[in-house]
DNA sequence: GTTACTCCCGTAGTCAGCTACGGAATCAAG
DNA sequence: CTTGATTCCGTAGCTGACTACGGGAGTAAC
């Protein structure tokens, strides 16, 4: 059976992908998500895929990804240039992890800081603080520097 | 024995740190690191806990938590208010954990897709977007919305 | 004690990522 | 076939997080 796209136009995608409709041309023009070409007529259709596509998005922000890295994992996972498409899948992979030990240091100290919490009093240790000084710091902690 | 903590000025602070003086400035504008008082004559000095709390500061935002963010998770630590404290900690516990999640899955595909690469070629899976298609979203992926 | 660097502090500019605005065209309901 | 909501497209404005600038005051090295 051939699969059934629900087709929308693009205010019922941003309400789909909780956005707004300037935000999913934004991305457009950014080239994050493509244009359906519009049919004779006028007016676009999207299907399940851009609803996907941008709520990838969407979460890989949350994650701290920028728009531009966003864009390399997508190219990256859209095929083609296979060769360079493994590097960068490597890097990313390895900045993946990174944060993931980052954040596990943190989930520590703050579950300690939960569960302690008014117990403690003498000795202040920052457990916070303490779980991210020694170096995480695997790729560019945003771009600049 | 009485603690001997290295005393900088706040270029050395930042050199530490591995960022601009300025951006120091504006973080202490923001509250989010203390000035200390400027002993008679004049220049600030600081000590190894504040190249600590730009160390996070600065994997946290890597992690993609807000300034905003951030300053909440410091003021947690820094103690006192225990009761909201804990609430806080709590949410950003969890916060923390769909991140680790969200990542792990991130992992997952970007390895899978690095292992198979071009290997694949007839149906293309898209592993990336459907790692993450299925609600994660534990918390506000950016403040906004 | 002069030169050169750094600090201090306020204000202004920059860049990423949206968000809003305006006017013409299109579509859906009645 | 008129009315009212949406789409389309371009351009302009806004917010968060810096980054640069400028002038006066410390401070360190000679």
């Amino acid at each position: 059976m051939p699969k059934k796209l629900s087709s929308m136009t693009i205010g019922a995608l941003a309400k789909a992908a909780g956005m707004g409709v300037e935000t999913i041309r934004y991305y457009q023009r950014r080239g994050l998500v493509a244009e359906p070409d519009k049919p004779y007529g006028s007016i676009r259709h999207y299907d399940d895929q851009a609803v996907a596509r941008l709520h990838f998005i969407r979460t890989a922000q949350w994650l701290g990804f920028s728009l531009d890295e966003i864009g390399s994992l997508l190219t990256l996972q859209d095929g083609t240039h296979c060769d360079e498409a493994r590097e960068l899948g490597e890097q990313k992979l390895a900045s993946v992890r990174g944060k993931i030990s980052s954040l596990q240091r943190i989930e520590q100290a703050l579950d300690g800081l939960v569960q302690e919490c008014c117990a403690q009093q003498g000795d202040v240790k920052c457990p916070l603080i303490t779980s991210l000084y020694e170096g995480v710091e695997e790729n560019t902690p945003r771009s600049n520097y």
